[in-house]
DNA sequence: GCAATAGTGTCTATTAGACAATATTTC
DNA sequence: GAAATATTGTCTAATAGACACTATTGC
């Protein structure tokens, strides 16, 4: 069936965001308010519209950084600052009322940022446990928080971001980005237990990710921001993949 | 940024389709010879625009019926045919030369169909080894053919498609979704030798997978369509997740 | 009998997880 | 010293992988 590339329905692209961290032991997502119809006052994940020009990630990268002032750290590059990866894309003919409208979500992994909201308005953008944003509706949150559901399908983009990261951490070595550039080992394993939502032996857990090739690097330095006995420091080391993996308990 | 939704750059939305099958103890996929230009000649990913009120897997579903006659099994629905999940989206501006367009790629995973091209025209629809497709310009294949490179960006497309296959039967019991609905054991590590490019020792393979809970149910019937003894039919069971997972050797 | 494939049993090195014990800090 | 965290060591049950062996067909 040869087509005809100009007689093609238009349909307008966007980008969204589930831009995760780690807070005070609770996985955090970023939202935005929104300040107009449709879903007016209603929290949502923070997107916008790819330009004529504009490659996917970019946009991605280009709507992060305006929205919290990260550098995305795409997969090759090096540095700090988050990751970025392509999540899902969804394009439900009714997902927005206005128009058609297919959104290529992103997913971010970032560390706990020391400004909430760098360069935005404190009232329109804010850090909320992931439980909070997809607790049903009708339902409070852990301070008691009613919380109307996040607009359109941003619920279920949330929820397969989140889907996502849990599932990734196990055999890659991403729970790094959760974590400032220098760590230690108790703090990431802090990472993991508020991503999977479990405790985890802290003497099996270090065995497992000092002794597996690549995940780690020891920087030399040491530090007792936790209190207690002073914590070897560690960046996060060439490795990609874990091998062996992290294993979840109890799935 | 309150954004105009009328003021949108307009973009071209289509799904591309990776199909793979297993054919003759290699991984194959589907590939369409390109009737006009651009890139007219070469061989592509089947694929098509969205229509204006298709929900994205419902155009996917949609390509992979006229294309092939296979009817999608979406997670979810029951009944033998074809795997398909959603694979990645793309869409840096220059992928195709006449307009922007953002192409949402799908993963089908099929059995080995009876007849290779039906309701199609055998000389511009055809099962080939995903190494001829893949191999670098200038190379020949197996059998000596010369191929030229894939359309557009669709090698990427194709690269990507066979490595989320391969980590895929890992973890989940989707080889079954190459194989009929009554397949042998041997007939499933088959799938896994062809789709991973490597051998596995039969016994240990045969325990595994029948210890795994969920993988497999038994009929009660046998074959003998491979030769030698008989061997017991099975098929596939309701675990989606394996636990244990299948393990990639040397990875 | 021979070749081919199916299926079971056994051994060993490795590993995940439980948990004791020790080290080093702050209060 | 008490409390907190870090780190090492040890034991055990489960597992992956190597491979011997038996079973059942077609020729």
């Amino acid at each position: 069936m040869p087509y005809d590339p100009s007689a093609f329905p238009p349909f307008a692209v966007t980008v969204d965001l589930v831009v995760l961290t780690v807070r005070r032991h609770a996985l955090c997502a970023l939202a935005v308010r929104r300040g107009e119809p449709p879903y007016q006052g209603r929290w949502a994940l923070p997107g916008g519209f790819v330009r004529a020009d504009e490659d996917l990630a970019a946009a991605a990268a280009r709507e992060l950084n305006e929205e919290t002032g990260l550098r995305a750290h795409e997969p090759g590059s090096t540095g700090p600052e988050a990751h970025l990866e392509q999540l899902a894309t969804y394009g439900d003919p009714d997902r927005d009322p206005r128009m058609r409208v297919v959104s290529v979500a992103h997913l971010v992994l970032a560390p706990d940022l020391p400004s909430p909201t760098a360069g935005g308005d404190a009232h329109s953008v804010r850090w909320a446990p992931v439980e909070t944003l997809l607790a049903p509706a009708g339902s409070a949150g852990r301070e008691g928080e009613q919380v109307a559901p996040l607009a359109f399908d941003h619920a279920r983009i949330l929820g397969d971001g989140v889907e996502r990261a849990r599932s990734k951490i196990e055999y890659s070595s991403l729970a790094t980005a959760f974590c400032p550039p220098e760590f230690t080992v108790g703090e990431l394993r802090r990472v993991y237990e508020a991503v999977w939502g479990v405790a985890l032996d802290p003497r099996n857990f270090h065995r497992k990710v000092t002794g597996t090739p690549g995940f780690l690097v020891p920087t030399g330095g040491t530090t007792t921001r936790q209190g207690g006995r002073p914590a070897q420091l560690f960046r996060a080391g060439g490795a990609t993949l874990l091998n062996p993996p992290m294993l979840r308990p109890e799935v």
